[in-house]
RNA sequence: GGUCCCUUCGUCUAUCGGUUAGGACACUAGAUUUUCAUUCUAGGAAGAGCGGUUCGACUCCGCUAGGGACUGCCA
């Protein structure tokens, strides 16, 4: 019961992601809450990546895990470590709990091992293998073995969790684990007790689903006499139905909410919020975050994750963000739509961004909300617009184009006015010619109030675009 | 099947034995309005069930129900 602990000593945390070939939205929230915690306490945040599957292993989904990490920010406070190239230390690990009488070789065969189970299964325990107290004779010769932990029959193993509290596994329940397989390959249990006791990590805060691998692997601690870490395991992050997170709930990667138009601020604040909270802080700074970030604020229950949600905190994010780095990320879009631009359309497209940014959940949005300044002139006008376009709102434009020709601000304010007081001295409401005006500045496209539409395309297209207008309908 | 975890508005959460159970998103209604949107105002919306403990339970305990994870020579 009185395990040594680490919590006294400088945390170390860490985020050891397999390369799946995409780093999964839930491994990007334990990433931030290792990062967090790292940050609040002063420690150090690693990454390792968990590659001891050769077959599964690909260079390439590797680089999606750092790429992904560095575009949320979260960068680790030294080089990331392979798992796989620390295989000799894992045999090492192994040949000391074989020493200690703590693992055995075993000679199953898998069908044997499954019948071993089935029978085990029946008996009310897990799996105990017969060779946990034979030694191999010369029958086996060089038959093929896998090294197993021997687990005691007796008592339980208990996890002192920093989320969930004492949490108590019976040995009898834990089967005698593999740590190397018939090829000599460390297994991920092993690998991940080894590796977190040699590169002193003293916080283990990950995802639920790893609850019962804590015990296994507090066997592996005590076995080698290690001192054990603090545990922390997270709720599960699940889709909108309450299931577990897969394909069909939508966007499940990170790579999938970068292209969704999000922003890594946002996307930190939002799953911060997702299973950990500060009173009735909604949005809030990474500072922030790091100052209030403290694993007993963690809560246990599962959380779903609720794009809408995420939407308005991103909304929040594009309102705020530099103007520069917005109209940057939304020029891109529009060039992997095909729309590229010309020095005039990339600083109206500037212009346009802090006029429409409000109603914009994504990039994506602001990337439609802003198409309308991209246009070629001349474009074609949408059959709603050439109807509006009778022979009085035609009268009536070319007014307009006057007035406004004289108009030396040329920012949406005084714009709003004039336009204004135009209406008023043409004796009708705007809504006699405004949809009119917005389909032949638009050309049919999402836009802005019409001050800002001005303002956006900038006086000269805007005379251009009123002008082709008033020549293609006679 | 076994082991373990979880359960407050639709969702994320606050509450840490005494509150008209709060906030945010979403939703509904109204106002504003040159589209969509924005903005403003108002509103509805929750302690899974049953037993305890207690002067008093969302809060502590037990049981039931429901959901979930694990139970690989995957991680």
């Amino acid at each position: 019961m009185s395990d040594p602990s680490s919590a006294d000593r400088p945390v170390v945390t860490r985020i050891a992601p397999s390369p799946t070939g995409s780093l999964h939205i839930g491994n990007a929230r334990s990433a931030l809450f290792n990062w967090l915690y790292a940050r609040h306490t002063g420690g150090k945040f690693l990454i390792r990546i968990e590659d001891t599957d050769r077959a599964r292993h690909s260079e390439a989904a590797v680089q999606v895990i750092f790429d992904s990490l560095s575009w949320l920010g979260l960068s680790p406070d030294a080089d990331p470590v392979s798992q796989f190239a620390r295989a000799d230390l894992h045999r090492g690990v192994v040949e000391e709990l074989l020493e200690r009488g703590w693992a055995y070789r075993c000679y199953m065969t898998t069908e044997e091992a499954d019948q071993a189970k089935a029978i085990a299964r029946a008996e009310g325990h897990a799996l105990r293998s017969p060779w946990r107290d034979r030694v191999a004779g010369p029958a086996q010769g060089n038959q093929p073995f896998v090294v197993r932990f021997k687990v005691p029959n007796e008592g339980e193993t208990v996890i002192n969790d920093a989320v969930r509290g004492v949490v108590a596994f019976p040995n009898k329940d834990l089967e005698d684990l593999v740590l190397l397989r018939t090829d000599g390959t460390p297994t991920y249990n092993l690998a991940v007790a080894a590796d977190d006791h040699d590169m002193g990590i003293t916080y283990v805060i990950r995802g639920e689903e790893h609850l019962s691998n804590g015990a296994r692997q507090i066997l592996i601690y005590r076995a080698m006499g290690w001192e054990l870490p603090v545990y922390a395991h997270l709720p599960l992050l699940v889709g909108a139905d309450g299931a577990k997170l897969s394909k069909r709930h939508g966007a499940m990667t990170v790579g999938e909410f970068i292209a969704a138009g999000y922003l890594p601020e946002a996307v930190r604040n939002y799953l911060a919020r997702l299973g950990w909270g500060h009173g009735d802080a909604e949005i809030f700074s990474d500072a922030q975050a790091i100052e209030w970030f403290e694993l007993k604020d963690v809560v246990r229950s599962p959380a779903r994750l609720d794009l809408v949600k995420l939407g308005h905190i991103n909304n929040h994010y594009i309102r705020v963000a530099d103007t520069p780095r917005l109209t940057a990320l939304t020029a891109q879009i529009h060039i992997e739509r095909g729309i590229r631009q010309d020095e005039a359309q990339g600083a109206a497209l500037a212009r346009a961004i802090p006029l429409v940014r409000e109603g914009a959940k994504t990039l994506l949005d602001l990337a439609d909300l802003t198409a309308f300044v991209l246009k070629k002139r001349p474009f074609a006008l949408d059959e709603k617009t050439l109807k509006l376009l009778d022979a009085e709102t035609r009268g009536r434009l070319g007014r307009l184009a006057e007035r406004l020709g004289v108009e030396t601000d040329w920012t949406a304010a005084p714009l709003g006015k004039v336009l204004q007081t135009f209406a008023e001295s043409e004796g009708v409401g705007l809504g006699k010619f405004g949809p009119a005006l917005r389909g032949v500045l638009s050309g049919g496209a999402p836009a802005p109030d019409l001050a800002s539409a001005f303002e956006a395309l900038g006086r000269e297209e805007s005379f251009g675009r009123i002008a082709d207008a008033l020549s293609q309908v006679r």
